[in-house]
Parts: C-alpha cells; sequence; structure tokens
DNA sequence: TTGTATACCGAAAATATATTCGGTACACTC
DNA sequence: GAGTGTACCGAATATATTTTCGGTATACAA
C-alpha cells in the first residue's frame, strides 16, 4: 500500500475527524480553509491522490462526495464512555470500595480504562481544582513532568505532580509518607465541574431529550 | 418529545441508513427518488419539521447538510449528550460562527438545549476556571444569584454572573458596554478540562510554510 | 367555520460545490 | 537538464443542491 505524504494523511485525518464529529463530509473549501488555502483546486489535486493510493472514494460531482474506507470510518455510538466514580480524594478508604457513581465522558478525553475521583479538598484550588470537581483518571496514560497522576499509598487517595526528576514526583494533595511506596493509579487527563446543585447525587434518570436545535443567534 | 409522524419516522430512518450505510447523509433529491417522490420540495418540508422535533440538525444552504442528533439516535444510550462548542470567549464573532467542535457531555449535566464555548481568557481563574477550559452552557436553564451565565451584546460573547439585585449581572469576562443591552444564551452548568495536550483536538493544524519537505511516492 | 399540521407537485431562483485550466515553485531522480 | 510528483493559486465553468413560492389535498381540533 503506498503511504501517504504528511500533507496528504493531515488532509486525510481531518477528514475523518470531521467525520467523525458532525457525521458528514467536509467540502473541498472547507478543507482548504482548515489548512489556511485560498483554493479548493489544491485540494483537488490532494483528494485525487489520496484516492489513487486507496484511503477514500469519491463519487465524481457529488457535493461532500468522499466516503471513507471503511476501516477509517468511525464506529456509533463510541463518542462517549462510562467511567466509574470510585473515592473521594483524598481518602484513606483506598479505589477498591464500591463504586460511588458513574459519569459519563467524551471517548476522546479518556481511554478504555479510566476511573474518577471526586475533589473534597481545596488544596488543588491554585491549579483551578474545586472542591466536588471529578478527577478523571486514565489508568494507561503515560505522566510526562508538569501532570497531576493519582496516586495510592497504603489505602490511602491522594494525588501528584509529576516533577522534572526522573519519576520523581511531589504530593499536592493528601496526607504522604515519604518513607513508603506510591503506587500510581493512572494520570489525570480531564477535570469535571458541575454547577448545579446535587453534586454527585447522579441518580435520577433524566427526562428523555425534548429535540435540540442550534442555539445561536 | 413530540414524536415523529410515520412518513417522518420513515425518512429519518432513511437517512440514519444511508449514513452508517455510506458515511455520508443523502441529498434531498436523493431521499425523494427512494420514496418515489417527484420533488425536493416535500422532503424540505419533512425535514424542517423532523429538525423542529430534535431528530436531525440542518446545515442552512448546505449540500447535504443532515447532522443526526447523537441524542436522537436510536442506538446510542441516552447517557450522554453531544454538544456543539460554538464559540470562543471572550470573542466579537458572536455565536453564530461555525461550530468548533462537539462535545460528549454527561446527560445530567445537561438539558437537551446547550451548547459549549471555549474559555480564552484568564480573568475566571479566581473561580477555578482556567483558559482552554469548556464551559457547558444550557440554553433552558433558569439562573439564580450567584450563578454564571453567558451573555450575548452586539457579537461579543461574554460571561456574566448574576448578582443579587433583580436580574441583574456583572461582567466577569469579555468587554462590557455599560449602556448596550445583553441577551442572556443561557447558564453554564458545568465545566470541562482537558489535560491532554491537544484541546480536545479541535484545532485544526494550521498553516504551514510555504517551503514543502520530501516528497514521497 | 377557521385554523393548523401533514403531505405532496413543479418551476424558478439562489447558492454551494466540484471540476478544469493554465499557471508558479520546489524537491528529487535519471 | 529533462522529467516527474508534490504543493499550491485564481479564475472560469459546469453542475449539484437547497430554497422559495405558489399551488392542491386531507385530517383534525377549537
Amino acid at each position: 500500500m503506498v503511504p501517504l505524504t504528511r500533507r496528504q494523511r493531515a488532509i486525510y485525518e481531518f477528514i475523518v475527524g470531521q467525520v467523525s464529529l458532525n457525521g458528514i463530509p467536509p467540502t473541498l473549501m472547507e478543507i482548504a480553509a482548515a489548512f489556511g488555502l485560498s483554493s479548493a483546486a489544491g485540494i483537488s489535486d490532494h483528494l485525487k491522490a489520496i484516492e489513487r493510493k486507496g484511503f477514500i472514494r469519491r463519487r465524481p460531482g457529488a457535493s461532500r462526495g468522499i466516503e471513507l474506507s471503511p476501516i477509517a470510518r468511525p464506529r456509533v455510538g463510541r463518542r462517549s464512555i462510562g467511567v466509574p466514580v470510585v473515592a473521594r480524594v483524598p481518602s484513606t478508604r483506598g479505589l477498591t470500595g464500591s463504586k460511588v457513581g458513574e459519569v459519563y465522558v467524551d471517548g476522546r478525553l479518556v481511554g478504555p480504562n479510566a476511573i474518577a475521583v471526586q475533589v473534597c479538598a481545596s488544596s488543588l484550588r491554585v491549579r483551578g481544582i474545586l472542591e466536588g470537581d471529578l478527577l478523571v483518571v486514565d489508568c494507561d496514560a503515560k505522566s510526562r513532568s508538569g501532570d497531576l497522576i493519582l496516586g495510592l499509598q497504603a489505602r490511602r487517595v491522594l494525588v501528584l505532580e509529576i516533577t522534572g526528576g526522573e519519576g520523581n514526583a511531589v504530593p499536592v494533595m493528601g496526607r504522604f509518607d515519604a518513607a513508603g511506596e506510591v503506587k500510581v493509579v493512572g494520570r489525570v487527563v480531564s477535570v469535571i465541574r458541575d454547577l448545579n446543585e446535587p453534586l454527585l447525587s447522579m441518580t435520577i434518570e433524566r427526562q428523555q431529550p425534548r429535540g435540540w436545535r442550534r442555539a445561536a443567534r
């Protein structure tokens, strides 16, 4: 299989993204605009190349007539993922305890293996994390310097920040025992805040949607 | 939720089928042909009704501009809702501009008629809202004292806080004209932060320099 | 009875979109 | 140096597609 050039791949991925986002392929001019070009003609060239290499199929003459090869076509329904809320932090009860709740998170924010914890302290206020916020933790994500991670020491749940040093971390929430070992649960990849009054009383099933229209005006 | 008529449901299901089959929505005439009609005008009527009832969203003027509503899609659970990201704030471009992206939000956090905007300023830092955060705005939610609301003044998008006084609000983000009138878009009901590096991958690669690297073939 | 919603037709108008054509420029290979 | 592929521009052209504007007809509710 002939590989795409860097530019072609960028364009191809833009198309895939648009389709998975909106369910409708972009026009040539929309692609051009997204890449800062002023003419659709160049995009036409690219699409010809991408089609020749087998990544898309085109309907000649049709608007938005770009069909992705079936492998690339996004599966319907994996746009969001249910993440169990397993603890509060700081806490001394560990993570194995009963599930507190479940929150649905945009699938692009998090991998398949994730948990969430609810913040019960204010020590992360400087980082824009308030009491009641949910920290979504990806258990498979690699962490680099500056990232927040969720750690487990004995049965204490705490949050640490990765520092420049190799594998070093400083505690930013929860009581920390410098001597003990910290088990890394995962990296904090998202923060979700509910500004409605009930913070985690997520028991009530919401009514059937009434419809949604564009809210711009 | 207003139900679809038999005919509307048939048309809606045809569209869903076409999208999942081809990955690209049908044109009005394609729909008409599938139902044995000879004019696109009747289909236009139907689509207006289906949109009004919230099952699809249309891009006015765009060919094949039919987007299926994630929440109305029968297969997908209604536990999460796709919310369009329609602007950045502060901004002077209003909300009518092109959709920047879409984010999936827990259905319990927000009603069916919601939008999201991305924060581009730091003036809400004290409230734990950082640059890059997404503000999820429920356009149907009532607001009480202390709530944050999204407002629109001319084409300026701004955030205000409801104060104790009757219907009074003070601006907390964006340039505010004390003389002008502010249109309330809705109440900020949730904040979502992405701690991964690309902000929900909603930023498309911007233009590259004119010089090009090696070409593959 | 009047009004409103559904369900269509046909034609014209408006506009969105793809395609084609002749250019420029660069990088690489033979 | 000639040839080829990539990466664009701008304008002209062709066509695909939506939208609008009357129409007709039926059903249902106040």
